[in-house]
RNA sequence: GGGCCUAUAGCUCAGUCGGUAGAGCAACGGACUUUUAAUCCGUGGGUCGACAGUUCGAGCCUGUCUGGGCCCA
């Protein structure tokens, strides 16, 4: 137990970089000489943040008397001969000097702070808060003690760490690099903004299964896993939609849940395999109140961020999520893009013909719908800047959504677009249990087909719909998207620990 | 799935025509009581992603594999 403590010794091990083995050499020393690398605990008696706070508006070369102690990592070092500095940094990046002089330190502590103290190591500074004769904030030592020694390096602050290394070692990316530090207090905001929204308007939050033993609710492949004391296979889940339907029938009547959702597809900069979803349901809504509660989401959650309904993006560009938002038909914005009337009657091989005149590459396996919406993805996707809602989806390609009250060959369903990407999509549910249990046993015999993107025969949600499901809207929002439109960040950055292939060893 | 780019010191990167490996920061030794990426003098640090091939000789050329990135589907 005590044996680290009592042998100092370090593990012979010659292969280590220098700067690994020089930093296991100082522990040891430190330890060596009946002092502490790693202590239960040091002094400190306040924040740098709120030394700077309280200490703002000091002259130059100004000594207050106030006496403090702060802890934080050492990020610069300026060694002289009987004067030292040092840049202390805590961890939302407020940095503060630390000075060590001859006369207030004394000659063996500033011996040891020259000796013992590396980049990146965790110091407690005991003096008092001064300016220097430069005017900068200070700490003038009297006292100081490790806090925790680092055994690695910190990459060079003025160079950026390569994309991978971020990724890969984020612990460092956060200690360098400031926008790492406020992308990861970003994502909060954003879910307290959400939760605070839905919380306003009687939406309740709950929690439903990840492991699954039928996965349903979208359209994709699932992670399978095993379960031993079941002794069965289960499902990561894919969506959380058939559980937030259950809880509306027991008259959970506004449900939401943020969580993650697993889907076992390609990998890119919009696209990871985990990713946290919105999903909320809302009785006696449809597809028109969905959308207004997703504008309110969207404009609260821009509001928590940037104080505006105008966010700005990392390359300065602007984007207005204020007003209400406009509103477009699907089949318009195809005519409008290819420059003659589509509508939902509009013939496959018209389509076809048209399809070959924009250069595309059509698959025979498309029905009349998904030419359509395939069309409308080449003239018109990219350049949806948004927000904006398009609505009325095909019908052969959207089988578990109502049909348009009024418009034939259309389903209730919009697609809310930001930036040119898909942000949020919303339906009035089909709620008919029978017309339901139709399509999924359609979609299970596409499934026994081989189709893996195909949803399963779920009984129990059957039932749970027979026993009368209200009429309601739905929406799905990505939590990660949702942070890409706000910030204009890579989905790799908005995620705090994305997966990647372990390193070669 | 297809194409292109990429892997060199702790970090970020150079490396020409195939001839025993370079810089900045970091590290080590020394000087310096007001520095701000301190400065000055000196020193050390490399399995050039892995394996195979061509060659008298490979960081560099060829092949395979692995990781990463970009574009297309």
């Amino acid at each position: 137990m005590s044996e680290v403590t009592t042998n100092p010794a370090v593990p012979e091990d010659d292969d280590l970089p220098e700067q690994l083995r020089i930093r296991r050499e100082k522990r040891a020393a430190i330890i060596g000489r009946g002092g502490e690398a790693y202590p239960v605990s040091v002094p400190k008696t306040t924040s740098l943040k709120e030394i700077r706070q309280t200490h703002k508006d000091l002259a130059i070369d100004v000594a207050t008397g106030i006496t403090e102690s702060v802890v934080g990592r050492v990020i610069f070092k300026r060694d002289t001969g009987k004067l030292c500095f040092a840049t202390l940094r805590e961890g939302d990046g407020t940095e503060i000097q630390a000075m060590f002089s001859l006369d207030k330190v004394g000659a063996d502590l500033l011996e040891l702070w020259k000796a013992e103290v590396d980049l990146g190591d965790l110091v407690s500074v005991t003096g008092e808060v001064i300016t220097s004769k430069r005017g900068e904030l200070s700490i003038l030592a009297s006292e100081w003690k490790m806090a925790a020694k680092s055994l690695r390096p910190l990459p060079v602050e003025h160079k950026p760490l390569s994309e991978e290394t971020r990724v890969r070692m984020r612990y460092v990316d956060l200690i360098v690099r400031p926008e790492a530090r406020s992308n990861a207090r970003l994502r909060p905001k954003v879910m307290s903004s959400l939760r605070e929204t839905f919380a306003k308007r009687e939406f309740i939050e709950v929690e439903t299964p990840m492991l699954q033993v039928m996965h349903g609710g979208a359209a994709a492949r699932p992670f399978k896993t095993f379960s031993n004391a079941y002794d069965m296979d289960l499902f990561l889940r894919i969506a959380p939609e058939l559980f937030l339907k259950r809880c509306i029938v027991g008259g959970l009547e506004r449900v939401f849940e943020i969580n993650r959702n697993f889907r076992n597809e390609g990998a890119d900069s919009s696209h990871s395999p985990e990713f946290a979803m919105i999903e909320s349901y809302q009785s006696f809504g449809d597809w028109n109140s969905i959308a207004a509660l997703t504008q309110q989401l969207v404009q609260d959650a821009a509001m928590a961020v940037s104080g505006s309904h105008v966010v700005t993006h990392h390359d300065g560009r602007q984007l207005d999520f204020g007003g209400k938002w406009r509103e477009a038909s699907l089949f318009d914005l195809i005519s409008e893009g290819v420059g003659q009337e589509v509508t939902p009657q509009t013939t496959l091989d018209e389509l076809k013909r048209i399809a070959t005149k924009l250069g595309m590459k059509v698959d025979p396996k498309w029905v009349t719908g998904k030419l359509a919406e395939e069309i409308f993805e080449h003239v018109c996707e990219g350049k949806l800047g948004g927000p904006i809602f398009v609505k009325g989806y095909p019908v052969d390609t959207s089988p578990l959504v109502r049909e348009h009250r009024e418009i034939p060959g259309v389903v209730e369903k919009w697609d809310l677009y930001v930036e040119g990407f898909e942000l949020a999509t919303g339906y009035s549910e089909l709620i008919d249990p029978v017309i339901q249990r139709e399509r999924l046993i359609e979609q299970a015999s596409l499934g026994a087909k081989g189709d893996l993107e195909a949803m399963q025969l779920d009984e129990d949600f059957l039932r749970a719909m027979e026993y009368a499901m209200p009429p309601m809207g739905g929406m799905g929002m990505g939590v990660d998207r949702l942070l890409m439109a706000l910030t204009g960040l890579g989905i790799r950055e908005t995620i705090l620990f994305p997966l990647v292939k372990p390193e070669e060893s």
